[in-house]
DNA sequence: AGACTTATCTACCACTCGTTACAAAAGTTG
DNA sequence: CAACTTTTGTAACGAGTGGTAGATAAGTCT
């Protein structure tokens, strides 16, 4: 097919082994030497298929979002903005202290503040947070349209909300708290959630 | 007084200068060209005061918290839990976008994720992240003895939540949202917590 | 005054950073 | 086969990293 030397190492392993490097030691304190160790590769191989450090940042960010696309769809398939919520909030819970990865979210992980010369990461991670925030917003004004949220509420508001109780957790598993105390957490910020169309009940 | 050369520059502007640094690019983006010329010192000087980058960051962590002593002291000073959660999340919400500072938490921005060689940074900070959970476990703890949550309340619980939204809300405003972002998060956020020792209501 | 103690500055250390020439290797195409 | 195209490995690039000698300056002590 593809005329010249044909890639010796798949791309898409080498992406995953590089999104491990990032989440765990973030942009900065991810370096080529570990990068091309992890991805079995040498750095013209690096370069040549992803350009640079930030383009293969790009790359693994692609991939992440991608694979947390599937979640996502379950996620907004819930059948009220509650069920929405209730399955967003478990399904941080887990793959944030899935043993597969590292503790947290590589969005948060990957630097929220970086070096000299890394400046622009910080916001790209800020816009892939965002990207969560704008799908449940979307789906919580769906909600209130059918009627399924009381009449006070801001689906924008409830959005943000989760979204931050979200990267609140990928701090707490950063640090390492396990996976029954991000549940916890999960559980106590559905109490700010209303529920149905009516008034809420004793939140724990 | 002490004997030798005095110290020409004034230990706790320079510690200033420092957190800012470490807040806005985290403990690995900051270099020591940054830090000196901040601190408007050399490296001798800062070396000869703080002994290492890292025990630079442990005294403008302590200095830091100190900062802080007085407000979580009048966070705890709240009548009830309620009242001390409405404190608790109002603080946070003004002190983490203070235009005085870099946005964000210090205990955050200061890196969760650190390259080879820093390590233990991020349990130093999540360390100190803990402390004020611990604090405001104690102080609902009080609470329910004093009759002042609702039965089923699970003090700990409450407060480690108010602790992830306050890390949550770090990230968001590092992400560049405003003051008003953080109190709407603050308000959604308040409604998860349990009124008086009777049921909740119509939550937001 | 002179001995002593501590801080400051200039210059530099060994090392690591992200990145890239260059040539050899491994394929496809005529 | 030879011409062409792309990947791979070795080795290195300049720039910047955290950290430090060693000499000098600026004070206090006897």
């Amino acid at each position: 097919m593809t005329m010249g030397r044909p890639r010796a190492f798949c791309t898409e392993k080498a992406l995953d082994e590089a999104m491990e490097v990032f989440w765990r030691h973030g942009y900065d304190g991810a370096t080529l030497a570990m990068l091309t160790k992890a991805m079995g590769i040498k750095p013209p191989s690096l370069y040549a298929a992803f350009g640079s450090k930030e383009g293969l940042l790009k790359a693994a960010l692609d991939r992440y979002a991608e694979r947390r696309s599937a979640h996502m769809r379950y996620v907004l398939e819930g059948a009220t903005a509650r069920d929405v919520a209730e399955r967003f909030l478990s399904s941080i819970a887990e793959s944030h202290t899935d043993p597969a990865n590292p503790p947290g979210c590589l969005l948060v992980q990957g630097g929220l503040a970086c070096g000299a010369g890394s400046e622009n990461i910080p916001f790209e991670l800020a816009a892939r947070r965002a990207q969560t925030e704008t799908e449940l917003r979307g789906r919580f004004l769906r909600a209130r349209d059918e009627g399924d949220l009381p009449e006070g509420s801001d689906p924008a508001a409830l959005a943000r909300f989760l979204s931050t109780v979200a990267s609140g957790m990928g701090v707490l598993a950063s640090s390492g708290a396990d996976r029954e105390a991000l549940r916890e957490v999960a559980r106590v910020s559905l109490a700010a959630f209303p529920r149905g169309r009516g008034a809420g009940e004793a939140p724990a």
